[in-house]
DNA sequence: AAACATTCCAACCGCGTCCGG
DNA sequence: TCCGGACGCGGTTGGAATGTT
């Protein structure tokens, strides 16, 4: 892989030899990088303190993972994106052991490719124009794929049985206010106790991992915007007090910051129709929240338990917090992908949206 | 087996930001 | 305030590795 070992410019150097690694890391064990200008100088490399730097960082840190990326690492990597496009430093900065050229070069090598495969902009996590439009050609029948244009969203989720058209949402919300319905044949247990034990076996780990994606994303959130955090019940640590997704759903990324609308309901949504959701604010101290056919106005999420001007406040703040989040939020929750499967891997499970038939104006909640 | 095509990823480049003088 | 050096980041390159014909 030598690169440019030979041109103009005396000062490549090409691929690192063994011998280069061990100066710099004796020299770094010992003294610690300190100035990088310094470091060729005085571990006795014929390079620039730049390539020091990237060999040591890219490659030589004792704590790098290494390996292939794991499926919730690809995940967490694809969401991430979604809210902050390619600050690679920052999505690499959730991913212990992982550099942001890493990151990098397999989004450019792998993930965009996957993406694209499905119809997926990977620039904006939305569906390319022909897959958007094959899409609509597609819907009338029952069950649609999840390559749906934004409008056609917003039409559905104001729509009602009768024809007549829902309240609007509140206007920060509408663009991203998809009314859809998940459906999952496999479903899940429900679970209230706080524990994971709605999830099976192998969704343990990745009901695990949904924590702590979840707390990048908060974390994430409260630097962005603390308000829209502290709406969210960011903790100081910055993890979502409402993170747990619905085991019915397949990724870690639904769950990302509780914003998921498979991850949280609210008193008002469930009071009518849920015999199983007791509290809204159950939800609120993680517990599982296993309702596989919710039917939930992204959005509304969290508001109702609101009153008046807070909720209002709410709304903004969702609405701040949410212009960070993109297409692939709601493609991850419409995905119903097995826990730790990808959503963007091969999935038996379509995403249905809501059909506005099955909503009425006085509930959100439908089974 | 050879030639060619594609993929992967380490390394480099250039620019923006930070910070001390 | 300006300047320059150091640092960090994202984009790009190009050759080794791998796959295909």
């Amino acid at each position: 892989m030598a690169r440019r070992t030979s041109g103009p410019k005396k000062k490549l150097r090409g691929l690192w030899s063994p011998e280069e690694d061990d100066k710099l890391i004796n020299h770094i064990a010992k003294y610690g990088h300190g100035c990088w200008s310094s470091v060729p100088k005085l571990a006795g490399l014929e390079r620039c303190g730049k390539s020091c730097r990237l060999r040591w960082i890219n490659y030589l840190r004792p704590d790098l993972k290494r390996g292939a990326f794991s499926q919730e690492e690809e995940d967490l990597i694809i969401h991430l994106h979604s809210m902050m496009g390619n600050k690679w430093s920052q999505i690499a900065a959730q991913l212990p052991g992982r550099t942001d050229n890493e990151v990098k070069n397999f989004w450019n090598s792998y993930i965009k490719k996957k993406l694209r495969q499905r119809g997926i902009d990977p620039a904006t996590h939305k569906p390319f124009p022909l897959a958007a439009e094959a899409s609509r050609a597609a819907g009338a029948g029952s069950s649609r794929t999840a390559v749906f244009s934004d409008a056609e969203l917003i039409l559905s989720s104001m729509t009602t049985a009768a024809g007549q058209h829902m309240p609007p949402p509140p206007a920060t919300a509408a663009a991203e206010s998809y009314v859809y319905s998940y459906s999952h044949s496999s479903g899940g247990g429900g679970a209230s106790d706080g524990s994971l034990s709605g999830y099976n076996n192998s969704s343990k780990q990745t009901a695990a991992d949904h924590l702590g994606a979840a707390a990048a994303a908060g974390s994430y959130l409260q630097q962005q915007d603390p308000a829209a955090a502290d709406a969210l019940h960011c903790g100081p640590s910055g993890v979502p007090a409402v993170v747990l997704p619905s085991v019915s759903t397949s990724s870690t990324l639904n769950s990302m910051a509780g914003l998921s609308p498979a991850a949280t309901t609210t008193d008002e949504q469930c009071n009518n129709n849920c015999s199983s959701c007791n509290n809204a604010f159950e939800l609120m101290s993680a517990t599982p929240h296993s309702h596989s056919n919710h039917h939930l106005p992204w959005l509304e999420m969290g508001t109702s338990g609101y009153g008046g001007a807070a909720s209002a406040a709410v709304v903004d703040h969702y609405g701040a917090a949410l212009d960070e989040l993109k297409w692939s939020d709601y493609v991850f929750d419409g995905y119903g992908g097995q826990a730790g499967q990808s959503i963007y891997g091969d999935s038996k499970d379509a995403v249905q949206f809501v059909d506005a038939n099955a909503l009425s104006s006085s509930s959100w909640c439908l089974n």
